[in-house]
DNA sequence: TTTATATGTGCAAACGTTTGTACGAGCTAT
DNA sequence: ATAGCTCGTACAAACGTTTGCACATATAAA
């Protein structure tokens, strides 16, 4: 049986109320009975129950974290740690806790979100993703509930605050870069449109081939689910198509690991015959060879501002929206080369 | 304002008793009446506080996840997304949310567990990693709460439920598939002598040296704090010396591959020179030039046992302390060659 | 008709806190 | 000496549940 406030009040002869203020410093308290109570709760070893008192004060010092439905490749790359590793800093130096999400599916996960809420198990909540139509910010709109998006909300974005890269202005650098180099069949592996940041990116892709006079072509977007699908021989086919494209944007690291094993396998070469760039930049890429050419998106500032960005809304609910961008650079290695006819 | 049982209650013309067992699904509740009280639940949205609820019962269907010290690199690597990933399975199948630690410190880490416990924030803990002497081990041993380690508890282990891979089997079998190729110098990179498993690796390590008639060298071992101090300049050193070693045993995946990196650099080829053989199996060993040979622990699996166990000894705390060991096996790529001298 | 039993529901206490209000004691100023 | 303070503390209600017990009603048995 665990002690409580009670039990120090008895052993230092005071009531509950007074042990209470003296946890919470209240400055109406002696000295003196300060002293004796702390003693107290030392030789006790008196700790607060957490629960009794969000009770009470209707706070719980937690946040949720909404993660992205499993089924997504989200969780294999080195997202999701990273982007945990921001929020968990902010967090702790706020003294909140962390509360995860643990469905599978889309249906489960907005189940464990309405139970986060009217549970009343957290004080508010970080969107790890952002899709086109989603179930989970539109209840939050609804409940008016504190949260954040990590990435731009498809709609209401006026109404949310969020955290992002500017996707569309990094995607298009990147691609004018290619262009710059020569290159003229670009292709965009990784698609997925159900995810805005992917969208901008498309969007700033096309956005530099219009710029450059290049006409868009279909066949050079290739979808993840796709790449899921279809696997190795999907991508090989196209690598290998009569013809084929010439540099490569890739939307993360891994996938773009992935292809440069299989280009290899094809005799393709990185980068005299194929440049790649991709997005993330994990520590690995600069010991691929080539080392890989990667925009560095900033993922743990991603996650420390928007769990900066929620507390702010916990603290202060009439707290105005607000986007905030984490910059985006592109790091130059060696997977890409002007073109070499 | 929430809507709470008593508004309910009032709604559908019983007491917020009546309500309370009617969410329960308590027997001795009418159907008609169990029908009238669910339509006012649904027509008012009602959702029951948890944080009350647990008040009372005396349970949150909550665990706790401690993560390591973050200045260890243990979040860079897959291990965390993945065995996070068996837990969260096995948490959702159960209904049970997850709690983060976010400390730096193994300190505030220790706070942190200590509010968890006795803030009744959470009905028992997984431990995700081994230390030789952790405080927080003892403290919940102490405490009585529950709670399951990954890896082997390097004190007490017959009292904690703890799965693990056979760490010293399998490294004597990776080692001994070494030594068949013909190495005798063979070094063990990353060891970590606060980690139990790199303890219980280099145990495996020595034991197929000894079998195998080879002296053990210490000048073999290279310890994860010289690699992080020494950086690249230090494993160059060591990798050109005047008697390099032939093969290595490295603790897990990426720094394997920074070794290969390196190795290149040195215009050391790999597996001709030297052969290589680490720890994970992540999915980007196979497509590494070579293609890396590393032994799969299956760190799901991992994850999903210690959840298993938790849940097991919370819902049956007088259950026997036990171990589980999950199967690891070595994955032979094109990492390791016979020697060639 | 009375007693016993089963069935359904309500009352009130409990979980461990926080906090508004009241109250008593010791001051100072009149 | 009394009124008006300040200061320190206690009382009690509240937060939203669950649950043991009591009670009322209906039914069955005697």
């Amino acid at each position: 049986m665990a002690v409580t406030i009670k039990d120090v009040a008895k052993a230092a002869g005071v009531s509950p109320s007074t042990v209470s203020r003296v946890i919470g410093d209240h400055p109406h308290i002696s000295e003196e009975t300060k002293k004796r109570v702390r003693k107290e709760m030392a030789k006790l070893g008196y700790h607060p129950n957490l629960q009794a008192r969000s009770l009470v004060v209707r706070s719980t010092e937690t946040i949720g974290i909404v993660m992205p439905n499993s089924a997504t490749q989200a969780l294999q790359n080195p997202f999701f740690p990273e982007v945990l590793r921001g929020i968990s800093m902010k967090a702790h130096e706020d003294k909140f806790g962390v509360y995860l999400t643990t469905g599978i599916t889309d249906d489960e996960i907005f189940q464990q979100v309405v139970s986060m809420v009217q549970g009343r198990r957290v004080d508010g909540i970080i969107l790890l993703y952002s899709k086109t139509d989603d179930q989970i910010m539109n209840y939050l709109l609804d409940e008016k509930f504190p949260f954040t998006v990590i990435g731009r909300p498809y709609k209401n974005a006026e109404r949310i605050t969020y955290v992002d890269n500017d996707n569309i202005y990094i995607t298009k650098q990147v691609t004018d870069y290619l262009i710059n180099l020569g290159h003229r069949k670009i292709a965009f592996i990784g698609v997925n449109l159900d995810h805005v940041f992917t969208i901008d990116r498309l969007e700033g892709y096309k956005h530099a081939l219009l710029e450059a006079g290049i006409a868009y072509d279909e066949t050079y977007i290739i979808h993840e689910e796709c790449l899921k699908s279809e696997g190795k021989e999907g991508i090989t086919k196209f690598l290998s198509s009569h013809e084929p494209p010439t540099a490569l944007v890739v939307a993360d690291d891994f996938t773009a690991i992935e292809l440069m094993s299989y280009s290899e396998e094809l005799n393709i070469k990185v980068p005299e015959e194929i440049s790649i760039v991709s997005f993330n930049d994990v520590p690995l890429t600069e010991h691929m060879r080539p080392q890989l050419t990667s925009v560095n998106i900033d993922i743990f500032q991603l996650g420390f501002e928007a769990a900066n960005c929620l507390i702010e809304i916990i603290k202060n609910p009439k707290a105005l929206p607000k986007r905030i961008t984490i910059p985006a650079r592109m790091i130059e290695r060696k997977s890409c080369s002007v073109i070499n006819k």
